[in-house]
DNA sequence: GTCTATAGCTGGATAGAC
DNA sequence: GTCTATCCAGCTATAGAC
């Protein structure tokens, strides 16, 4: 029992590094991209040395990799716990505020819009694509119910209204804003939620 | 003058090789990204080697950065050209088109959402920020008539209505809709336009 | 101006001591 | 498991022959 206890801390203390890796992998991620982010920045940024990493992680790819993972999990929690009384299509709306957020507070963009290579090297991650899937699956029924509510236009696809709700968490409209129209990050959110549900035309 | 002929001949030869060259970074960069094509991966496709680019660049960022620059240029050359009887509105829509008409055939986004190395390339390069600046005025003035006449939203600020329409060239939506959902070039096209002016709730 | 060959560097990944 | 030191691949850029 002593053994054990010993050996729970041990994993403890691994889990609370494995953590803290992937927060810097994240903040890293964020701000310098996939190419610019080099494995002794995350080493540097944790406090310990690049060897140490490749025992948590065995390449740069599986990293990241789990650092996307934990963000899609993120993004399926939030989905819970959202109150049941809002439409589905207020419940869209909540989560692309969220994920914005979440990217204005120096976090991951949700869908990796980068370099081909990124999506090469996602694609191939069973795990990431399985959590993915399941997201996907999640926001297509709210979609679904959104139309049938008459919430969203009817002549719009599902996989339009998908793609480019998904596209909206990585959009770099939220980039330009900050850097060259100074504007705060609470309007940023509600123009950029306003623009993709309302379009820039009036409803005539 | 035999002289001056055979210095034109010359010239000519340079500058449709430099056109060449232009020709396969465009593609390269549009299929592979700005990290993953190499120098050599331009010099094979236009069949001269290596070192013969810097004859004409004097190296990749400026390469990639008279890339980006013609592309601008071809922006303002399409506008100009556009019929005068089109309401402001009407020509945004037009530009668009052509913007996601020249990225679905293989070409470049507008504006590279990519990563932050390139951004900081950009915005380095002095030529291409007088093009972008250029262009963004013309584009200022066009969604200023275009809210005098009640086709915008008075509300939007100009800046959400133009970053948002730059974004909207370098949306990745555009890929998930051609690799996934197997859509038509036009059909994407015509469905990106009709997300972004009209947004995807009913207009109530 | 064109090539072959190579310098020089960066960054992912690992060997081996402790 | 952690570190120091290092390997090695791949890439930009150039030297030098023709």
């Amino acid at each position: 029992m002593g053994i054990l206890r010993a050996v729970r801390f041990k994993d403890q203390a691994f889990q609370l590094r494995e953590d803290a890796i992937l927060n810097a992998a994240t903040s890293t991620l964020a701000a310098k991209g996939f190419d610019l982010m080099t494995m002794d920045d995350v080493a540097l940024a944790v406090g310990i040395s690049k060897p140490s990493l490749y025992k948590h992680f065995k390449s740069k790819d599986d990293l990241v990799g789990e650092a996307m993972i934990r963000l899609i999990d993120g993004a399926l929690v939030y989905l819970e716990q959202i109150p049941a009384e809002l439409s589905p299509v207020e419940r869209l709306r909540d989560l692309l505020a969220w994920a914005l957020r979440v990217r204005l507070g120096g976090g991951l963009p949700l869908m990796p819009s980068t370099s081909a290579q990124v999506r090469t090297m996602l694609t191939s991650n069973l795990r990431y694509i399985r959590r993915v899937l399941k997201l996907n699956g999640v926001l297509e029924k709210i979609v679904q119910d959104a139309k049938a509510r008459g919430e969203l236009r009817p002549e719009l696809p599902d996989t339009v209204i998908l793609f480019s709700y998904y596209a909206r968490t990585c959009d770099p409209t939220v980039d330009y804003l900050r850097m060259y129209a100074k504007m705060g990050d609470e309007e940023i959110v509600e123009h950029l939620l306003g623009v993709f549900f309302r379009g820039v035309c009036p409803s005539t």
